[in-house]
DNA sequence: TGACGCCATGTAATCGATTTCAGTTTGGCG
DNA sequence: CGCCAAACTGAAATCGATTACATGGCGTCA
């Protein structure tokens, strides 16, 4: 073993020591070519004994792919995220693939940066959340062939590669069910939809599924809060303190629907016999909180596992649909029910 | 702008575009030497019509630097490591650096693959969880010269690096604690310690608190589960069905935590009334729950920049000390109090 | 026994960037 | 106006791996 503070081992070292060529040494580390078993056991015998490990820049120089694949997210603190990068990295590890990761904290141009950093590396792909993507970046992906997916969303534009969901129209399931149980003074607790589609996408949803039974869904029933505990209470604080509160309150994720449910119950208000709370994603703690959250269940892994394969599959030209269609459901649990009026009425 | 499919702009078409040799190009995107103005615009000009972006394979092949920085996390479906993420890759762009991320599942076998690829793609310095990887990649690491930092742990092992604090005296304090208000039927909700030195010194330290304090801790007191909602309030309903119950459980994290206490709340036990409940991470949730969690507050945005800083320094050659100790504090919160029986005794 | 092939192996070019060293300007100063 | 030093610029070597092509050895078949 060389000693501390030497240079590295390189192939040339492991040819020299096992009195082959760099040839040979190639052929066994990759098992890209036959090689007789005497001298494959001398030179695996040498690349052990070196502790020879291939330097990956070289070999990306070289055979221009670098086995790795990129995915930026707005952020890693959120259990939602942190499901995607789980499923990624076990995917990709099973192809082979290193996983390289970097946030962007729903900047736009901050994405654009990292992506380009990532580029720079020799990513072979790119896994990137929803499609509001800077016009540059998806120009320079282009002009690099370097292909991506777009994740979380449903449709992408034309020629795009897409996993996700139609954000609108299971935010419109969830505005049906509540109406059908009587709501009629439905409140939305969105995530800010500032340069992010989805947030924007499920405020969409939320706003025209409404109109379409005729009712309105004015600026002091919509609050857009950032993703958090606090901002959430605050958030829930502010839809209830006017003159007709609403029955239901539909927040933009989970971590919104944990803060106004906390909220409410701290206020005193019954849920859901006084406020329905209704959530987004489906995290762990949805199904265990007192009372439980009834939500939109998201198949994140599954998503992610197919983004993942779809990307693969790109890299390797096959021809699969550009766009997967991922189904998400509303999970009825103990969060929501009928509206303090209805409720009495049905009795 | 090059027709997509045709092959990257390398810094040679640069220089051809741009009329000056590739040295030059070299100098002008790296700013390492001066260049006169005309040539300077010359060539930003051709870098941005051709899209050029240095290849990071070449460059780390010819610098002997990478830019990047590994962290292998046993898991990342934890906020604890999320916050860690957040906060190193924050700092390691500060520095110009990318981040690099694995995940091993609490496997030291996995770490070590892990970590052996991130040493071929090169990466300058990594960052550990605990100590207690395998061997042979500690002595892979001495043998490359490539620093790493333990992290969440301390002390650590002579001539290693590391930024974190002492889990066995943070549950020391805990104990203390505890015992101050009266409790003697202490038990431990502890996290699986195979593996996992933090869990395991966490163990140890309220084992050897409690003993102090002439109390034990046998088996029928001690359960270790995995780090999840049900896995937790399995284990409570276990601690909880013996001839005499504790009156306080002493949580590994937060999450077995926040599984404890809302099991407990279902089984119908009033916390802290009958039941005193510990936590340690200090998660966001900790403090919103009803009633919000004592736990031990750790600061993790803190440490894992730190521990960023150490390993940066560490790649310069500065001798900043090899060991750098966090505090951690106990946090009171409305989920302890003293004992049912010490209770009355007070009023 | 000789010739033909195939298979295993080696030689050397190549990937894209940095940097040394040497050569060319440029500007200052006498 | 001429010379020197300093500031720029360029040619070419180099980093570590892969692989096309060349080469040599061996078995097989007539």
């Amino acid at each position: 073993m060389p000693a501390p503070g030497s240079t590295l081992p390189t192939i040339e070292d492991v040819a020299r020591h096992a009195g082959v060529s760099t040839a040979t040494v190639s052929r066994v580390v990759n098992g890209t070519d036959a090689v007789r078993d005497g001298l494959k056991a001398k030179v695996e015998a040498s690349v052990l004994a070196l502790g020879y490990v291939p330097h990956a820049g070289a070999r990306t120089m070289k055979l221009r792919r670098s086995g790795t694949i990129g995915a930026i997210f707005p952020t890693v603190d959120n259990a939602i995220f942190a499901k995607a990068i789980d499923a990624l990295q076990r995917r990709l590890a099973e192809a082979g693939h290193q996983l390289l990761i970097a946030t962007s904290d729903y900047d736009p141009r901050a994405e654009a940066r990292q992506a380009l950093t990532m580029l720079a590396r020799g990513v072979d792909g790119l896994l990137l959340c929803g499609c509001g993507q800077d016009a540059s970046l998806i120009e320079r992906l282009r002009q690099r062939g370097v292909p991506a997916v777009h994740v979380m969303t449903w449709p992408v534009p034309t020629n795009h590669i897409g996993v996700g969901f139609d954000n609108a129209h299971a935010m419109g399931q969830v505005v049906k069910y509540l109406t059908d149980l009587g709501h009629r003074r439905i409140a939305m607790l969105a995530g800010v939809s500032r340069d992010n589609d989805r947030a924007a996408e499920r405020v969409r949803g939320v706003r025209e599924a409404l109109e379409a039974a005729g009712i309105a869904l004015p600026a002091s029933r919509l609050v857009e809060r950032r993703y958090g505990l606090a901002p959430a209470r605050e958030g829930l604080r502010q839809l209830m303190s006017v003159p007709t509160p609403p029955t239901a309150i539909i927040c933009g994720n989970d971590v919104l629907a944990f803060g106004a449910l906390l909220e409410a119950q701290r206020m005193g208000l019954a849920v859901p016999d006084q406020l329905s709370i209704v959530g987004f994603d489906d995290l762990e703690l949805a199904a265990h909180l007192q009372p439980a959250l009834t939500t939109v269940r998201v198949p994140a892994e599954e998503m992610w596992r197919c983004a993942a394969d779809r990307l693969l599959a790109a890299l390797q030209g096959a021809d699969l649909p550009r766009e997967t269609q991922i189904d998400v459901a509303l999970v009825v649990r103990g969060s929501s029910g009928p509206p303090p009026g209805a409720r009495q009425r049905r009795r």
